[in-house]
DNA sequence: GACATTTTTTACCGTTCAGTACAAAATGTC
DNA sequence: GACATTTTGTACTGAACGGTAAAAAATGTC
């Protein structure tokens, strides 16, 4: 690919997702308004249509920046280091989603836990919906896998199905996301992850 | 108070509500608007200001209806009837939670989670906030009081502290509010709060 | 430097927003 | 039935909404 010739883009388009992801996260969908987003940004509205093509277009490659900035590094606790017992993986996973709502360079919560509660709404774009969605599937198949692996080996408790194990600490994540959207300090949501694990691990 | 004279109004007051709450619940305060409302209530914008302020006042009045209406039978679960030792009643507590959010007659999930997790932005009334908060702390107080009391009975694990329980509790309540919220199954989150009893209830 | 190309700026489009003025309709009081 | 009172229906307000047309400014190619 040559260099073409044109006027150049006096924004870097990363940091300007980075930054209405924070706006969309703060306000909803519904909640922000464009004029919120240029504001934010920095730019113009002709400059940001060009460079996302509109509200619901921007919306979703926010939340798909998101997950692959925010969400990826937080869910790859549970499967590395693989040398690591489950137990352990269980925990880092569990404090790197206390870690990641209560940041203080982020907004509290969790951007896709706030999607899902405003999912349902007539404004909510169906195309985020669909990528939510699949998005959680999969991560829901890949601990299932993972925990299956483990109830073999004795690492996970018996007592439940690696399907109930997954929507437990689905829900325990969705949880704390909200709590911390409440204000809850770091310190008591650690707690909470504690608390939660002691379920599954049945040495603890 | 003697009768006054006057057309009398249209429609019933409280069913009213009760509708606009749902709208609100469906689509958020920021995805909902006055033309919404006023559609699903089937009545003109004059009578809806006559009758209920503005729309953050309605949107308040709604609140203070679905917590009056469904989530303090709720919470009676976990005191009533006290003969019921305290692992019945938290799970009669945590079926009751399930059953309300999955229900068919009524939008998924719970109206104060999607309410706590439109919060922070900057169209959510602040009058909203702090009746939601309130209200939480309220209910937080409650609780922890009667889990204090069933630990000294033996009747709730000593392996963490009665305010560390109820945040263990609630986080769940949440996370189970946002699963259903997903269109998870009632069976599914019925086994959900079945494992986080296990947690707390020390004979189990 | 002429030219094609891209981005920026300004100004604007039609629509929808929350909220209201005003008159007609309906009710109770006397 | 005259009158005060309340609700209703219609029509409207200014502001904000999402989105865009068009010209100016900036860049690379030749």
């Amino acid at each position: 690919m040559t260099t073409t010739a044109g006027r150049k883009r006096s924004f870097d388009k990363t940091e300007a997702l980075e930054k209405a992801m924070r706006v969309f996260w703060d306000n909803g969908f519904a909640g922000t308004s464009i004029s919120d987003l240029t504001e934010a940004l920095g730019i113009n509205k002709p400059s940001l249509y060009a460079a996302f093509g509109n509200k619901e277009a921007l919306f979703n490659a926010a939340l798909a920046h998101y997950t692959q900035q925010y969400g990826s590094p937080v869910i790859k606790q549970l499967i590395e280091p693989a040398e690591l017992p489950l137990a352990q993986r269980l925990e880092n996973y569990l404090f790197a989603v206390v870690t990641h709502n209560t940041s203080n360079t982020l907004p509290k919560g969790c951007f896709v836990v706030k999607t899902y509660c405003e999912s349902g709404s007539s404004s909510l774009p169906d195309d985020a919906i669909a990528m939510l969605e699949s998005m959680s599937t999969d991560t829901e198949k890949l601990v299932e896998e993972i925990f299956i692996n483990e109830q073999r080996k004795g690492h996970l408790s018996k007592a439940l199905t690696a399907k109930e194990a997954v929507n437990y600490v689905l829900s325990l994540m969705y949880g704390i996301a909200v709590m911390a959207r409440r204000g809850k300090s770091c310190e008591e949501l650690h707690q909470i992850a504690k608390t939660a694990i002691e379920v599954l691990i049945p040495s603890a």
